[in-house]
RNA sequence: GCCCCGAUAGCCCAACCGGCAGAGGCAAUGGUCUCAAACACCAUCCAGUGUGGGUUCGAAUCCCACUCGGGGCACCA
C-alpha cells in the first residue's frame, strides 16, 4: 500500500499550504520538531499520530492547514557521537535527518514538505545571531560574571532550567558551581508579562503547564528594607515578604557565598572562621544542599545591623541557607515566624520573639500564618494584610524601605562551551571591548570540525580553531578574537515556528507579513517535558519580537496539547531495562495505519500509553473490517442517499456528529470508538439488514473512510478508491450531517420511584412536563412500587426522566 | 514538607449542565463456517464507580476527610 499511495500523495501534495491563490481560512498546526538522534521511536509515533489527527481534521473541514516539520539539529548528542566515533557532527546529523524524514513520509504524516528546516543550517542559525544582536542592542543580552551551574560530565554550563534535582537534566551528573563570565538573556525583564499573559492561555493550555510556569516564575510581593550596618557607610537592603514581622527580627543573615559576606567578615575576629566555613560549603554539592533535614550552619561575623523600626542592634551571621542570587542575598531573620530562621535561632541560641499571635491550638515551631500583630508598636492588633501595608507606608515615609516584587526566575544563561551550536556573534577587542559582528557579516559560521579537539575540557573547542578565532576587530580593525562560546540550543527552538512561514528567506529571520496571516499557532502538540524550558523561552522570544515590532501578538501558541509517554509494562522504555519496543518492528508487523490507530485509540491523548495494555493487532483487525465494508457496497457513486435505510442513516449522522465533537474536544479515542460503532452498524445492515445495495450503506462506508482518513490514511485511501472515488480522501471534506437525522422521534424516559428505576416510557422528545408527569404516575411499574403510598413530590425532567418521591 | 492531577468490569477506556453506570476495544467463553485450524461472523459473560462521611428527589459527577498511584516544587525570605 505504501508503494501505491506515497507517489500519488506526492503528486497531489494535499498538504502543501503556501499556494498564493488559496482562499480557505487558515490554521497552523505545529508538532514539536524532533532532535535527529537515530530513527523515529514510539514517542515520535504517538506525538505525530495525534498532531496528524488535528491537522487532517481541519483539512477535512476546509481549512488551509499549515503543518510543517523540521529538525532541532544542534546539540550535544551529535557532538558526543562525533567524539566517540571520530566523525563529523554535521554528517552524522544529516544522515539522521534523512532517515527520520523517510520514516515520517512512510508514517504518512501530513507535513508540508516544502517547508522543512533544520537549525544547524547556517541559513537558520544566522538568524539566531541576528536576533541575539537585536537583543544585545537593547541590553537584553549581556555578559556577567557569576557562579554558574556546571556539568562536570558534559563540561559545560547549564541554565537554571536544565538543572533537575541538582543533576544535569541530560546526563544526570551532579551539577557543581563554577565562577565564570557568561552570556545571559534578560528574561527577568519579562517576568511580569510572562506571568500575567498566562491568563490568555487559561483553558487552552493544560492547567498543569500553566501551574508549572507560574511556580517557575515565582513572583512574590513584599518589601525591601534598609538596615544600617555598624561600621559601614552604606546600609544593606533585604527583601522580605513579611514586612509586618519586622519587630520580630532578632538577627540578620547574609549569604555566605556573597561578596557582601566576604566584605563584612574582612578585618574582623571572625575572618578566619568565615574563610574556613566558606571553603566548607563549596564542597557541599547541590544534592546535599537539597536535603530537607540538613542542620542550619553559619558563622557570626562579629558585626551588627540596626533594625530600622526599633533601633535594635542585631547580630549578623553568614550562612548557606540564604541564597546569594535571590533578593539581595541578605535577610532579616524572624525566627518566630519563619521555620528556617527558627531552626537557625535554635541552633545558635538566638532570641525568638513572637510578633504575630498564633491561634490557641497552634503546635508548630515557627508560625507563618495570619493573626493579630503583638509586640509590634504601631502595628499591634492589625492582621497580616493591614500590617504589611502599614509597615510599607511607614518605611516609605521615612525613606527606610519600599514595597517590592521578587521573582524566582533568573536570567537565562545561554553560553555553552561546546562545538555544535550557534556561535555567539561577538568579537572581543583589546581596545574596543565587546564588539557585535555587523549584520552584513552574518552568519558567523562554525569552523569545520576537522582538526578540532571536540573533547569537553571546560573551554569551548572553538578556541582551538586559530584561523577562525583570530579576526580583525570590526570597529578598529586591530587584532581581536571571536567569542568562542556557542548558544544554548533552546535559542534555536524559541522562534523556529516563525521560520517555517518562509524557511528560505534571506533578508530576515521570518516573513513578517506571513506571520500576520498564520500566527499565532492554533494548535501546538508536544511532550510535557518541555512544560517549562522550551515553552517559557518561546513565549519570551515572542514578546521580545513583539517589542521589536516584528509580530503583532504576545503569545505564540494559542492551544497546547501535551501527549503522554509510551511506556512498556508500567515504566519508561529503555534499552537497559530491556523493555524497549522498536517502532520499526511494530510497523513491520502491523503496518503504519494499525500503529497510528493504536496510538490514537489507546486513551485520552495526555495519558501515558502502556504498550502492554494495547493491541495493535486488534487495530489491524478493525481496519480490515472497515475496509471490507467498501467491498460490500454495490450502489453506484453519487446514488441518492436520502432513499436509504433510515436507521442506518441516523446511525451515520450520529456517528459523524459525535466524532466531530470528540475531535474538537481532543477526545480522539472517543472519535475512533464512534467510527467503530458506525462500522458495526454498517456491517449489520449489510449482513442482516437492507443489504449492500442500500444507498445508506454507501453513505456509511464513505463516512467511515473519511473519518478513518484522520488516523489511518492508507486504509482510508484504499476504501475511497474501492468506493469508486478519485484520490485523495484526505481532501474529500468532512461528511455533512442532516440535522433532521439527529432528532429522534421517540426517546426513552426513565421513571424512578425514590431514585430507583421502576419503569420506562417511549415518549416524543417534545413531550410537555404535565403530560409526562401524568403518563409516569400511571405507569404500571410506578403504581406497583408506590403500593398505594402517597406522593410527596414529582421531579420531571422532560423528556428523559421522572422521579416520583413517595411521602 | 508544600502544591497539582488521577482512581469506573480481569485489562485499556466511555458516560454533556448532577438524571437508566456502558459507547468502543482487549482478554475470556459458546456458536456458525472448515476435514481441522487460522481468519471472518454471531452471541454471551463481567463492575455499582478507591474508602468513610455530607449536600440533594437523585451523586461516578458537587463538598469534606482519608488511602493508594502519578507529577511538579523544594532553604526563593
Amino acid at each position: 500500500m505504501q508503494e501505491k499511495w506515497l507517489p500519488v500523495w506526492d503528486e497531489l501534495a494535499p498538504f502543501r499550504s503556501g499556494r498564493p491563490d488559496d482562499e480557505r481560512p487558515k490554521k497552523y498546526v505545529l508538532d514539536m520538531f524532533p532532535y535527529p538522534s537515530g530513527d523515529l521511536h514510539m514517542g515520535h509515533a504517538e506525538a505525530y499520530a495525534l498532531g496528524d489527527v488535528i491537522a487532517r481534521y481541519w483539512a477535512q473541514q476546509g481549512f488551509n492547514v499549515l503543518h510543517p516539520i523540521g529538525w532541532d539539529s544542534f546539540g550535544l548528542p551529535a557532538e558526543n557521537a562525533a567524539i566517540k566515533r571520530g566523525i563529523d557532527p554535521n554528517g552524522w546529523t544529516e544522515d539522521n535527518i534523512a532517515q527520520q524524514k523517510a520514516s515520517m513520509r512512510r508514517y504518512a504524516c501530513s507535513f508540508d514538505w516544502d517547508r522543512v528546516l533544520h537549525t544547524s543550517d547556517p541559513a537558520y542559525y544566522r538568524w539566531n545571531q541576528w536576533l541575539f544582536l537585536r537583543m544585545y542592542e537593547r541590553g537584553l543580552a549581556y555578559r556577567k560574571d557569576s557562579a554558574v551551574n556546571w556539568c562536570p560530565n558534559d563540561q559545560t554550563v547549564l541554565a537554571n532550567e536544565q538543572v533537575v534535582q541538582g543533576r544535569c537534566e541530560r546526563c544526570d551528573a551532579i551539577v557543581t558551581k563554577k565562577k565564570l563570565t557568561q552570556w545571559y538573556l534578560r528574561i527577568t525583564d519579562y517576568a511580569d508579562r510572562l506571568l500575567d499573559d498566562m491568563a490568555q492561555l487559561e483553558g487552552a493550555w493544560p492547567e498543569k503547564v500553566l501551574l508549572m510556569q507560574r511556580n517557575w516564575i515565582g513572583r512574590s510581593t513584599g518589601a525591601e528594607v534598609r538596615f544600617a550596618i555598624e561600621g559601614r557607610d552604606e546600609p544593606v537592603t533585604v527583601y522580605t515578604t513579611r514586612p509586618d514581622t519586622l519587630f520580630g527580627a532578632t538577627f540578620f543573615v547574609v549569604a555566605a557565598d556573597s561578596d557582601l559576606a566576604a566584605e563584612l567578615a574582612a578585618g574582623t575576629a571572625a575572618e578566619a572562621e568565615f574563610a574556613a566555613y566558606l571553603e566548607g560549603i563549596k564542597q557541599v554539592s547541590d544534592i546535599d544542599r537539597l536535603a530537607t533535614d540538613r542542620p542550619k550552619t553559619g558563622v557570626f561575623l562579629q558585626r551588627y545591623a540596626v533594625n530600622p523600626v526599633n533601633g535594635e542592634r542585631i547580630p549578623i551571621y553568614a550562612a548557606d541557607y540564604v541564597l546569594a542570587d535571590y533578593g539581595t542575598g541578605a535577610i532579616m531573620a524572624v525566627p518566630a515566624h519563619d521555620q528556617r530562621d527558627w531552626e537557625f535561632a535554635t541552633a545558635f541560641g538566638l532570641p525568638i520573639r513572637t510578633v504575630v499571635e498564633p491561634p490557641a491550638d497552634f503546635e508548630g515551631e515557627a508560625y507563618a500564618g495570619d493573626g493579630p500583630a503583638v509586640n509590634s508598636g504601631f502595628l499591634d492588633g492589625m492582621r497580616k494584610a493591614e500590617a504589611v501595608a502599614a509597615m510599607i507606608a511607614w518605611l516609605e515615609e521615612r525613606g527606610l524601605g519600599t514595597g517590592a516584587v521578587n521573582y524566582r526566575l533568573r536570567d537565562w544563561l545561554i553560553s555553552r562551551q561546546r562545538y555544535w551550536g550557534t556561535p555567539i556573534p561577538i568579537v572581543h577587542c583589546p581596545s574596543c571591548g565587546e564588539v557585535p559582528v555587523p549584520d552584513d557579516q552574518l552568519p558567523v559560521r562554525l569552523p569545520s570540525a576537522e582538526g578540532l579537539d571536540l573533547t569537553p575540557k571546560g573551554t569551548s573547542p572553538l578556541g582551538g580553531a586559530e584561523a577562525w578565532v583570530n579576526v580583525p576587530c570590526p570597529r578598529c580593525g586591530g587584532a581581536a578574537r571571536r567569542d568562542t562560546d556557542t548558544m544554548d540550543t533552546f535559542v534555536d527552538s524559541s522562534w523556529y515556528f516563525l521560520r517555517y512561514l518562509d524557511p528560505a528567506k534571506t533578508d530576515g529571520p521570518f516573513d513578517v507579513e506571513a506571520a500576520r496571516e498564520w500566527m499565532p499557532v492554533d494548535q501546538y502538540v508536544g511532550g510535557v517535558t518541555h512544560a517549562i524550558l522550551h515553552l517559557l523561552y518561546a513565549r519570551f522570544f515572542t514578546k521580545v519580537l513583539h517589542d521589536l515590532g516584528m509580530v503583532d501578538f504576545e503569545e505564540p501558541f494559542t492551544r497546547l496539547l501535551n501527549q503522554g509517554m509510551v511506556v512498556m509494562g508500567g515504566s519508561a522504555m529503555s534499552k537497559s531495562r530491556g523493555n524497549l519496543v522498536r517502532l520499526s518492528d511494530e510497523l513491520a508487523e502491523n503496518g503504519v495505519d494499525s500503529v497510528r490507530l493504536t496510538m490514537v485509540f489507546a486513551g485520552p491523548p495526555e495519558d501515558d500509553i502502556d504498550w502492554a495494555d494495547v493491541s495493535p493487532s486488534g487495530a489491524k483487525k478493525f481496519l480490515a473490517r472497515a475496509w471490507r465494508l467498501s467491498g460490500d457496497v454495490t450502489s453506484p457513486v453519487g446514488v441518492d442517499v436520502t432513499t436509504g435505510d433510515l436507521g442506518l442513516r441516523r446511525a451515520t449522522a450520529r456517528a459523524v456528529d459525535d466524532a466531530r465533537k470528540a475531535v474538537e474536544s481532543q477526545r480522539f479515542n472517543v472519535a475512533v470508538a464512534k467510527t467503530m460503532e458506525l462500522v458495526n452498524a454498517a456491517r449489520k445492515a449489510i449482513d442482516s439488514g437492507p443489504g449492500g445495495a442500500d444507498p445508506a450503506v454507501r453513505e456509511a462506508a464513505e463516512a467511515v473512510a473519511i473519518m478513518l482518513s484522520l488516523v489511518a490514511p492508507y486504509t482510508a485511501e484504499e476504501m475511497w478508491e474501492r468506493l469508486g472515488h478519485q484520490p485523495t480522501v484526505a481532501l474529500a471534506g468532512w461528511p455533512t450531517v442532516d440535522p433532521a437525522l439527529l432528532v429522534e422521534d421517540t426517546v426513552t424516559c426513565v421513571v424512578q420511584v425514590a431514585g430507583k428505576v421502576r419503569d420506562r416510557l417511549e415518549v416524543p422528545p417534545t413531550i410537555g412536563e404535565d403530560e409526562l408527569r401524568a403518563l409516569a404516575l400511571a405507569a404500571p411499574g410506578v403504581v406497583k412500587a408506590l403500593g398505594g403510598a402517597g406522593i410527596r413530590t414529582v421531579v420531571v425532567r422532560a423528556p428523559r426522566l421522572v422521579n416520583v418521591v413517595p411521602a
